[in-house]
DNA sequence: TGAATAACCATTGACGCCCATAAAACCCCA
DNA sequence: TGGGGTTTTATGGGCGTCAATGGTTATTCA
């Protein structure tokens, strides 16, 4: 697990003007990335839309220096996230059957789905258009936290959804018990 | 376990003058945050407030120098935390289902709201006017210890909320077992 | 050689950072 | 135990810097 190895954290959020994120993590441990918050980008004409610098201060030192997208199945949105955790993503597929359906589904669902986007020097990224047109964007796009990952809406669908999201969890007693901190 | 450890204790409340918070933390063992008692600070015109020292005390050292606010569900207030607690429940979090829909309901419920605020120089905030109008908070914020946890309430709201709460504890007869140290 | 992409530059508005002040809390010592 | 000096907090305001955005030039590939 990963908390079981000193977790550090990187935080991409606030705003760590001075380099404050992801100068330890190659000593203490595993660095983890925690995308938190919402920011409203606009896409310009060329297809470029600047990632939100608190995500991409979180994804600072990873090997690869942009953001890895595929559709979400379940959702008209972009699922993002840091090549490190493409390579954790493959590890627990890898655990799966051997040729079992699982497997099969995810791996051309998820990596074959999967785009690697590099930041340019304003980290910026483009949007695939098959990306965009999966989640409906066109002129604006919502950087969405999701701890370890993040999403891209098109904002007016997110906020549906959030809404949604928040009934159901309200509706099912969503609850979550806390892990504790050493655990 | 945490008390096996030799936990320490940092105290948001009485009055941690010289620093006497956080201080141990690294070398001990896990820290444990306690907000308490309730300040009320004014709202500069953009929109900064200081956070009380006994809070910024209490959350010293935590890799993010900062707080974690997101819009209460059920009141009419901002919850507040420190990073720390965040990063557990992404770890939480993980560990449900890839891609279920109980996991998409509370990522995009909680880390999607989930504001980053950074302390200036001077150990304040700025409240993003969406968690403000959720609160009702224009001019004046009262901080709320509440344990591992904090609010922030417009001072009226926060006042009739506490004698209804006061009531009701009283009608239902509340009562808690408290839990033995080293459980 | 043209189109698409990547690298480079320029603008501006927000906000991070600094300084300055007053009031409150604290400490020490008589 | 009360008073005075000291420190910290809370608060206000100004300035510089960076992020987001748009555009232009260089470069690659067909």
């Amino acid at each position: 697990m990963l908390s079981q190895r000193g977790t550090v954290l990187a935080i991409g959020g606030g705003t760590p003007r001075k380099g404050e994120a992801g100068e330890h993590s190659s000593v203490l441990g595993v660095k983890v990335v925690l995308f938190l918050s919402t920011f409203v980008n606009k896409v310009d004409r060329k297809g470029r839309v600047s990632v939100p610098a608190p995500f991409r201060a979180a994804l600072a030192g990873q090997v690869f220096n942009g953001i890895v997208a595929f559709r979400s199945y379940r959702q008209p949105a972009i699922e993002g996230c840091g090549i490190d955790r493409m390579a954790r993503l493959s590890d627990s597929i890898d655990e799966l059957e051997l040729f079992s359906e699982a497997r099969d589904d995810l791996a051309s669902t998820i990596f074959a789905d999967a785009h690697q986007l590099p930041f340019d020097g304003e980290g910026r990224i483009i949007l695939p258009p098959l990306l965009a047109e999966h989640a409906g964007i066109t002129e604006i796009a919502a950087f969405i936290g999701r701890g370890a990952t993040f999403q891209i809406w098109e904002p007016d669908a997110f906020a549906t959804h959030q809404k949604e999201a928040r009934a159901r969890a309200r509706a099912n007693g969503a609850t979550l018990r806390l892990r504790r901190a050493d655990e």
